[in-house]
DNA sequence: ACGGGCGTCTTTTTT
DNA sequence: AGACGCCCGT
């Protein structure tokens, strides 16, 4: 078996150069996958390596899960022993058997989000400071993009030193790394982190782990961060067989620590890198890939890249301008409706792409109404559940009792009889001891002040706890979580409460359950350990199901990676894409472009782009201009929907080009003599009826008014572009 | 221990 | 507009 049959000759050579660095530049649809598989598969089969040598680092546990299932089609069982996961859970795996090297127990905690902020909400309390000045967001804001470019407290108080906001900053920071020392728990960023200084204080674990991977792999290279720059330098130091893929122009993690250095200076990092452009794109139309292209042009930070395709013309690229929030979620309403009634496409094949969360409301609404069957991607996810939380707090604490955040959100759940004050009394005792929650209310009656009643509660809760830690050991994992979430009195509570809201709890228990029988069929010898950490590295696209009947609505971030024959990129607008704040920085901006390109390079066959004139966000409604990446698209392949459809609601549209779309809005108006608009005017909308003027101010060159209407109620219009005219 | 009222915030989020 | 967190009253 050839591996590199049906390859292109660009593709051909990634696979065939297996030695030295090797940077893959590639563009999106270009066939990075098969490459990858390929290239592995050919390393094993040809080359004999061996597949424990082989370490393949993806962003996303899909990713993952993809290249092991292509890569086991091609070399069967080797794939057991290839090392495929996502940088987390590969520094998971690294840390459960070594952490002890660096003073943690193995039994360590994860902790997402909402476990760090419940964290740092302690540290700015103990810190005793104005926590208006200091807010947590903020603080865990530059924790975490200090922690991704490696930057320790002591380091950052050092290098603040009078500077008493940076510097207060720095110590709840260094008290941050304390608490979760002591609770024996590592943040996300920690994993990486974490790893790194195993490997930097231990020389030999250094060497084996060197050794061991003597060919790495790493996907999506341009969304890599300092750290996870640094972890993989110190992997492929001995060999220099790294070779990683990526597509610059799609970096659109920066806000997020990724460095877009790292691809861009690749070559200057590994001297004698080899560099391999795929340019050849499967997945989309000319006209599709054309509309890309030109879009991403305009960036600077890039490398030189283009990408092209054989495949057919297809249909014109299709712009719609809507008059709000709803037009818009009506019109792709519509489409789909024809594209699923004509036959030509299924839901499924259909998606919505926004760039913000908030814009699903409306296509919601919309799609409610009209009975088309739908999915969002994001939100509130599923592990973020409140009773999903409680449970896992549990096994948390079981797994690891020495970790108070834990131990805090499940002490008086269901409701115990412990409450605030005599949590306040353990904490005291605790901190005076240096000992964790937990461990102090195994000595109940040293606490001192505890009523008769707290101290039976307690111990009642530790008797309990302390069974659960025996038990564990002896049922499987799926029996034990069932056990856990019925002598809690978990359960028990919702039941009691006879809602609709307690019955999608428990259903959503039962969910969790099932997950845990999904994790036990997959990981035989799983414990409960392994279960905990599987399900804390685990993302909302990760459980996205395929090939059910309905459209996908979700973020662009989101959208990344995956592809849809029928694109609907809506909200193309200034402020909103690009987003407001992109605005006054280049270096955001070009992201908020590359953003667009992910956008448009989604689509297969079909790619429609709106826009709203009307928008409200935050309950403000304001007009908007069109999207400015709308101008650099072509004009010659775009169809505006606009036109026929705008006539037949009646409003007015003009032959004016592509380029221009801007000024339409404000050139309509502007000579009907609307300069004598006061407070009292009575003004005629075209869409909100009759109303008056009620508040008349300057704002930036032009007079927002505030209109009361009869129907709508209040509304500010902008008087340059809104559609009124008085009476 | 719980709920109501009020002020605040609101981009994206692979782990 | 809507969600969330905080404070205070019961």
């Amino acid at each position: 078996m050839s591996f590199v049959e049906g390859l292109n000759d660009r593709q051909k050579e990634a696979v065939l150069h297996t030695e030295g660095p090797l940077l893959i530049l590639a563009g999106a649809g270009s066939g990075k996958t098969r490459v990858l598989t390929h290239r592995i598969a050919y390393m094993i089969e040809e080359k004999e390596v061996f597949p424990n040598n082989i370490l393949a680092i993806t962003f996303t546990n899909k990713a993952a899960n993809e290249m092991k299932e292509r890569v086991g089609s091609l070399v069967g069982d080797k794939i057991e022993d290839i090392w495929i996961g996502t940088f987390h859970s590969i520094c998971v795996r690294i840390l459960r058997m070594n952490i002890n090297k660096i003073g943690y127990d193995r039994s360590f905690t994860i902790y997402d989000t909402a476990d760090q902020k419940t964290l740092i909400k302690e540290c700015i309390k103990e810190q005793n400071v104005d926590k208006e000045m200091f807010k947590e967001k903020t603080i865990l804001g530059i924790i975490s993009s200090l922690k991704d470019k490696m930057k320790g407290p002591d380091t950052y108080i050092k290098a603040n030193e009078g500077n008493y906001y940076n510097e207060t900053v720095g110590k709840i920071y260094d008290l941050y790394e304390k608490k979760l020392r002591k609770n024996n728990a590592l943040d996300f960023d920690d994993l990486i982190l974490k790893t790194i200084q195993l490997l930097r204080t231990n020389p030999d674990v250094l060497e084996f782990y060197q050794r061991k991977f003597r060919y790495i792999f790493v996907d999506e290279y341009q969304d890599t961060n300092k750290a996870q720059y640094e972890l993989i330098k110190l992997f492929s130091e001995r060999y220099k067989n790294l070779c990683v893929v990526g597509d610059d122009d799609q970096s659109i993690y920066g806000w997020r620590g990724a460095d877009i250095r790292n691809i861009l200076d690749f070559e200057k990092d590994f001297p004698d890198a080899k560099i391999i452009k795929l340019e050849q794109n499967y997945r989309s139309t000319k006209n599709i890939l054309t509309v890309a292209n030109s879009i991403i042009k305009n960036n600077n930070e890039r490398k030189n890249k283009k990408l092209w395709t054989d495949n057919i013309d297809g249909s014109p690229v299709i712009l719609n301008k809507a008059f709000d929030e709803r037009d818009e979620a009506n019109f792709v309403a519509e489409t789909i409706r024809e594209l699923v009634d004509s036959g030509k496409h299924k839901p499924s094949e259909c998606a919505i792409l926004y760039r913000t969360n908030a814009q699903s409301r409306s296509f919601e609404e919309v799609f409610m109404r009209r009975n088309i069957s739908y999915k969002i991607v994001g939100g509130l996810k599923f592990y973020d559940r409140k009773e999903i939380k409680d449970i896992i707090a549990y096994l948390r604490l079981i797994q690891n009792p020495v970790d108070d955040i834990s131990f805090r959100r499940v002490i008086n759940v269901p409701k115990r009889g412990i409450g605030a004050a005599t949590i306040e009394k353990i904490e005291n005792y605790a901190s005076q001891t240096g000992e964790s929650l937990y461990s102090a209310i195994l000595d109940v009656e040293d606490i001192p002040g505890l009523s008769k009643r707290a101290t039976n509660n307690l111990t009642k809760f530790t008797d309990m706890i302390n069974e659960f830690i025996a038990m564990k050991e002896v049922m499987d994992l799926k029996d034990f979580i069932e056990e856990v979430v019925n002598d809690t009195g978990y359960i028990n509570e919702l039941e009691k409460e006879d809602t609709i809201e307690a019955t999608t709890r428990i259903e959503n228990l039962k969910e969790f359950i099932s997950v845990a029988i999904d994790f036990e069929m997959i990981n035989e010898e799983g414990t409960l350990e392994d279960f905990l950490a599987d399900i804390s590295l685990l993302s909302d696209v990760d459980n996205m199901e395929e090939a059910d009947e309905s459209v996908t609505m979700l973020t662009v971030h989101s959208a990344k990676g995956l592809e849809f024959p029928v694109v609907f990129l809506v909200g193309m607008e200034e402020g909103l894409f690009p987003m407001g704040r992109a605005l006054d920085s280049e270096s955001e901006l070009e992201e908020e472009r590359r953003l667009c390109y992910v956008a448009v390079t989604r689509a297969e066959e079909v790619l429609y782009i709106t826009y709203a004139n009307l928008r409200t966000i935050y309950g403000n409604t304001t007009y908007s201009l069109p999207s400015r990446f709308l101008k650099e698209m072509p004009r010659a392949i775009i169809q505006d929907g606009d036109e026929e459809r705008l006539n037949t609601q009646g409003f007015k549209t003009s032959n004016l080009s592509f380029g221009e779309i801007g000024k339409k809005d404000k050139l309509r108006g502007m000579n009907k003599n609307k300069q004598n608009v006061s407070i009292g005017s009575k003004v005629r909308h075209k869409k909100w009826g009759e109303g008056t003027v009620v508040q008349v101010k300057e704002k930036s060159g032009d007079m927002e008014i505030v209109v009361a209407f009869k129907e709508q109620g209040i509304k500010k219009l902008l008087l340059s572009v809104a559609p009124i005219e008085i009476i």
